[in-house]
DNA sequence: ATGTCGGAATTATTCCGA
């Protein structure tokens, strides 16, 4: 089985863009986030026309998250109890004995920004109903646009006191894996760096200027099938002149 | 520090967010 996450900066532009990823890399279960569209705008059509079913949670212009699946989904849960002024950001379905969520967490912006502190809460509610939902000896996969780099060897300038780099964050992110989960990547790579996220400024990506900030995370039963875990750096590149997004999608292989 | 995108508001140009 082939998991994936993958924020598309914006469906509507990204469509062909993803549909030529899809036929590509056939996975089976995709956390799409930045849908930047609205539920009754989801080109639900072109995705079954490929073979998968969808459950979405969008909006208006911003934010956005969808599941695509080969197999039958249950929708579980559209949206983060307690931070629904936030944004559509949250959804979960059970596909194939597994309980897949996928979230697009706040930015934050900066640290003197009073998205800031919104961020911390969120991600605070996100630990605690991930703890009331989802036990440790579950079957359930957390993925998706975490804003966070884990550990300063997931960032290009490592700096404490710049966002998605202090301890604030990396606390909380901790608390949450606390809860049972484990970096699939870092689990199977503690050395290696690689990221996920590049800047479509400033030559970025050619430059390898990147985040390590989307992320798989899963309960011991789902890091016990990882047989491998990547970042498709390909598809971070234009596609027969198909823009990209600024976000690689992160890919899983599971027995 | 900020060179690029996507989308909204408004009508090709500017802003906002990332």
């Amino acid at each position: 089985m082939r998991i994936a996450t993958w924020n598309v900066n914006g469906l509507r532009a990204r469509l062909d863009f993803v549909l030529h990823w899809l036929r590509s890399r056939q996975p089976d279960i995709v956390g799409l986030q930045e849908l930047k569209l609205e539920d009754d705008q989801f080109p639900a059509m072109s995705f079954e026309a490929e073979g998968y079913r969808v459950v979405t949670h969008g909006q208006k212009a911003w934010n956005g998250v969808a599941i695509l699946s080969r197999e039958p989904a249950e929708l579980l849960q559209r949206g983060l109890p307690g931070q629904e002024t936030m944004g559509s950001r949250l959804i979960t379905a059970r596909i194939e004995g597994i309980d897949f969520t996928t979230i697009y967490l706040p930015n934050g912006k900066n640290l003197e920004h009073q998205d800031f502190p919104r961020k911390l809460a969120w991600l605070e509610s996100l630990r605690d109903h991930w703890a009331t939902c989802h036990p440790a000896d579950s079957s359930a996969v957390l993925c998706g646009d975490f804003n966070v780099c884990p550990a300063p060897i997931d960032s290009w300038h490592e700096d404490p006191a710049t966002i998605f780099h202090t301890g604030e964050e990396r606390q909380r992110f901790q608390h949450l894996l606390d809860t049972g989960l484990i970096d699939l990547f870092r689990d199977r790579y503690p050395e290696v760096q690689k990221y996920s996220w590049w800047d479509y400024r400033m030559g970025a990506f050619h430059r390898n200027l990147g985040l390590r900030i989307d992320l798989l995370l899963g309960t011991r039963a789902i890091g016990e099938r990882v047989s491998d875990v990547w970042t498709d750096r390909d598809y971070r590149k234009k596609q027969e002149g198909l823009t990209a997004s600024d976000h690689a999608p992160v890919i899983a292989d599971l027995d």
